[in-house]
DNA sequence: AAGGGGAAAGTTACCCGTAACGTAGCCCGC
DNA sequence: GCGGGCTACGTTACGGGTAACTTTCCCCTT
């Protein structure tokens, strides 16, 4: 008013106030239908609402009050995994149908990036977070405590989470595809995957992977991680890498189903029989599975359900109903086509 | 302080400075690196910081000045669609390197959802939104230009946006394949699309794929759009129904990528031979796409570089850069082995 | 007619940070 | 020795909304 400023923002609850001919706090009331004004006043401070175009500004509400806000962040190592964009669209769609926003954050798998983004985020007084793993850097682990509000942990299924958790138990996801393989009869296994700065969960299966082959006698002959992205072009780069050593393979385990399609491609231009020359086991589940000729050997994982599942722990929080801590969402091996069959 | 409200939050400005023995504007000073303090204040000032924890509260600068905040609102119609998902990250990689932070929507392709969804992040008091598609309601409509922040519209190419458009010409692309696939020979052509209640980029690149048919003295012989999403699963399910009709349809062309792939497993689930007996052309170019064995006809659209650009024009905006209105992405057609060539 | 009880509204203080302005103290030159 | 200019701070006043409290006014009771 002072004239120091110059207002660009929108109108006011003031503004409506005024043109009403009542105080801002009357029209705060009919605004949240708190009660405690006349009809006549209800209609005059709407009318006045519709004549002005107000747009309440949710930030004031946040300030005002020592509420928190609607915001929920949401951390996810990327996009180009289908993967982690079907649990996005879980968590966003259960939280957008209870008035809550997800605030993005692409971590990139590093644990620093994840920690710019904590600390951005908790900036913006959000109502809880969703993070990606279980890996956080220690001043991300402090400031996710100091902040109090609940938190998701997802994809690792972790049994002393931070706050709660959801996801599966990717050891036994790992041993159980190394069981099955081992079972199925191979025995000079290779692994394709990728590595990045943090223990994640992709090393967590392999180690599972491992232990379960060599539970049986057997070993993990070839392990290839790559610092790239874990896409169809490195699974098809680092087949040709892991072949190329010389060493006998006979069936390869890759970190996701994307990898193993490369992978899949790769040997089939290379003239081998799937199956018979060479068996590919992928993970994860990938939509288009379903539909190709080729019936890829997987670990299937409902990431809409687990995106949902965050989402609703994350929302049962929020509403001050008791939550559970954990939640494990588990994990199906689908045989596929691609590993040959023991007998 | 009056014991009222009971202080939950985190460390205040004030509690730092009052620690430090300084005023809270000379606490605000060493924190926004603004100069007029010693440089024992302010590694007094640093120190409280840090033993208390101090997280700044975005939302009271925001409030404070008349600035806008740091988030951008980005729209989206689902991510179960790949290629929604890479612009997605093409946006929000490229916002989140210059400390913006993607509110995200998914507005399931209707318009009630976007308007609702619109009301809601204005009322964040957003730096800017990116919307996806040209076609809104007349209230959104209103509230985007009342609003009177950057808004960039992307995917349709849009001639006379409400602010900025980044896109492509769908109706050219359309166009683009239905004279390719007729000049490859075929003549009686079906499309497997799905349908929404809005008018969409899909619907006008079925206009402009029916204009180059019929242009060419052709005729679409049999269209079908399923109340559904755009899936792998609709693009089985719509074939089987499209072809179920007994009508003679020599070549499909599909809403998108992953319906074309859903197609060309049903045909060959029938037996019948691609693109001997049948030819399929997509549209939009999946990742994996480049890695089957069969090469999809389609149309290649770049969007990664499409999110990226929608960024960079929202960027420029906001550093009050003369940013242009519209930018083309453009689209290219890959020929592929599912449609026969003519010779 | 006085008093009690509500409903409907207004008043005040505050949330946390920042812009604008005020001021104390110091150094400098003439 | 005094005014001018600079540095390093402090003070005040918001901004948009809300909680808590107060006031006004009307109706009903006794």
């Amino acid at each position: 008013m002072a004239g120091k400023r110059i207002k660009t923002k929108g109108v006011s609850l003031s503004e409506v106030a005024r043109a009403a001919g009542v105080s801002k706090m009357t029209a705060s009331r009919v605004l949240r239908q708190d009660g405690g004004y006349s009809e006549s006043t209800r209609a005059l401070v709407m009318q006045k609402v519709d004549e002005l175009g107000y747009l309440p500004n949710r930030l004031a509400t946040v300030f005002a009050g020592d509420s928190t806000s609607t915001f929920v962040g949401v951390s996810i190592p990327d996009l180009g995994n289908e993967v982690f964009s079907q649990v996005l669209e879980g968590i966003d769609r259960k939280l957008g149908a209870f008035g809550h926003q997800t605030v993005l954050g692409l971590t990139q798998h590093t644990r620093a990036a994840e920690e710019d983004w904590i600390r951005t985020v908790l900036s913006w007084q959000p109502a809880g977070l969703i993070l990606t793993g279980r890996y956080h850097s220690p001043r991300a682990t402090e400031m996710l405590r100091a902040a109090g509000i609940p938190l998701v942990e997802i994809w690792d299924l972790n049994s002393s989470p931070l706050d709660m958790s959801v996801g599966l138990n990717h050891f036994d996801s790992g041993f159980d595809m190394g069981r099955y393989l081992f079972d199925t009869g191979y025995r000079a296994l290779g692994y394709v995957g990728t590595s990045h700065d943090t223990a994640s969960a992709a090393t967590t299966r392999l180690d599972g992977f491992c232990k379960a082959v060599e539970g049986g006698g057997g070993g993990v002959a070839k392990q290839l991680c790559l610092h790239d992205t874990a896409t169809y072009y490195t699974g098809f780069y680092g087949t040709e890498q892991l072949l190329a050593a010389g060493q006998e393979i006979d069936c390869i385990f890759y970190q996701n189903d994307a990898m193993a399609f490369g992978g899949l491609q790769y040997v089939q231009s290379k003239g081998l029989r799937v199956p018979q020359d060479i068996g590919i086991a992928g993970w994860g589940g990938l939509p288009i599975a379903s539909v190709l000729p080729v019936r890829l050997t997987s670990m299937h994982v409902p990431h809409l359900k687990l995106g949902q599942a965050a989402a609703e722990m994350m929302l049962a929080r929020l509403q001050g109903e008791p939550a559970q801590a954990t939640r494990d969402i588990g994990f199906t091996l689908i045989p596929g086509s691609t590993v040959r069959r023991k007998d």
